[in-house]
DNA sequence: ATGCATTAAATGGTACGACTATTAAAAAAC
DNA sequence: GTTTTTTAATAGTCGTACCATTTAATGCAT
């Protein structure tokens, strides 16, 4: 119970940083679980011998971080946190908001992503999962035919189930990070292929003809197929007056 | 000067949260310029009715994200900051800490983006860029053979420069943004290439040799040569011991 | 005037104490 | 045994005070 002891009480220059690696390092050695307790503000404290905002802009820091989560009330305090994947995507969001990275550019690195990854994921995929992805596919296909006006926000949220289910076939976590990544700053962008009904029976259907080329095990295929999803999004996007793309604003945590 | 006029003053709630996200909107708004002095922690304090540690939490908050930078002594307070593409491997180092992506997972992925990279790379690159490239291969083989123990620091900074000028080359922000994340995380495990003579020797051929087929404008060719990169790193890592290898400790802040 | 040293003021960094709201556990009531 | 109430621990917030650092102004000597 006494991580703390591996603690140092630290005295002038930047406390607050040297505090924040400490804990850091505590939280990231294996010492500590994620879910167990670590210690309260008020602990920190004095075994720091520090005043308590120091103590709390370091725990602000690595709760922006996402390596703690703070809880309040009684055993409340800091919990080390097991790291999503998702959480990586806030650098990236940021450069976006910023207009440092034009969408377009973020499309063409998913492309390329895509391409291995279909690769990849039709060489590693076990049987259930393509089994899955084709069946998952073919749902896409119900939903758009279930009625004229189909519910699109359905489909979409199936397209984003099948690329992650496609990420996680390459069976790398690498490009399930990347992957969530990309989609989260992307969004909407994407999306925009089953708003058009041309489009999106055009896509479905590519859809279809991909995961049945990776169930096959026929990376070559899918791949070509694969590129097809990309000429199509880029006709769709050219259809479209420019300045009417927005992005998603990604979730407030 | 009084963009502040924009901040509400919050009461009751999230106090810190919401003024977090108050400040991080109006830097990200084009209103302000990076180098541009938003106000001190005293301004803000007074602007937003709440007590400074609150406003010292949310600063550093955003400090974490890289978003502003903050100063001491007279003329002292928020500064906005550009973002570096740097501040984006943070979470992916996390992720590798926390040991949930083994780093052969991180080298197929830069792998599966080289190739892509050099296509681009070989189509839109300026013939100056595609000149400095084949100099800086040359420039490999010269640093390698000016003595019986070459300089292998020097080397590998040369390959770390023709790294990012090739993702500069595709003309693609995202490329270069992850390019570069992923080459701080990856870092000395790549540059094991350049340890071993007979590899390096290898390495530097190969990369000549890609280096004039983007030049010329060769995609493809460049394409199987940049291929074969991997597969030497691959048999390079195989008659390492395991565990030999270390991660680069991403530097501090 | 010019250049250097000194002083002053603004500001971030830290500490301490007090109060509120929230939460989980213990105690009490049924 | 179950529900309600109380209680204590704790994060969140506020205010003040003091120190350390940095820039600007001031003054002095040349």
């Amino acid at each position: 119970m006494n991580y703390i002891n591996l603690f140092k009480a630290v005295k002038g220059g930047n406390i607050s940083r040297s505090i924040c690696t400490q804990i850091e390092n505590a939280v990231l050695s294996d010492e500590i679980k994620p879910g167990d307790r670590l210690a309260s503000e008020r602990d920190l404290q004095k075994k720091f011998q520090v005043g308590r905002g120091v103590i709390r802009e370091a725990l602000q820091a690595l709760k922006q971080k996402g390596i703690i989560e703070i809880r309040k009330g009684v055993k409340g305090g800091v919990y080390p946190k097991k790291i999503e994947v998702g959480s990586a995507s806030e650098s990236l969001s940021l450069l976006l908001k910023q207009n440092m990275v034009p969408l377009e550019h973020l499309v063409e690195l998913r492309d390329a992503i895509d391409e291995s990854e279909v690769i990849l994921a039709s060489t590693r995929g076990d049987k259930k999962e393509k089994e899955k992805l084709v069946e998952m596919a073919y749902h896409l296909l119900e939903l758009s035919h279930e009625s004229k006006e189909p519910d699109v926000e359905k489909i979409k949220a199936v397209d984003r189930e099948m690329n992650l289910l496609l990420a996680k076939m390459t069976k790398n976590k690498a490009f399930e990070w990347i992957k969530r990544t990309i989609q989260l700053s992307i969004g909407s962008y994407d999306s925009l292929l089953y708003e058009n009904p041309d489009y999106r029976d055009k896509t479905i259907h590519n859809w279809i003809n991909t995961a049945k080329e990776i169930a096959a095990g026929e990376p070559l295929k899918a791949l070509s197929l694969c590129s097809y999803h990309y000429v199509l999004l880029q006709e769709c996007i050219k259809d479209k007056e420019p300045g009417e793309i927005k992005l998603n604003n990604v979730k407030e945590k």
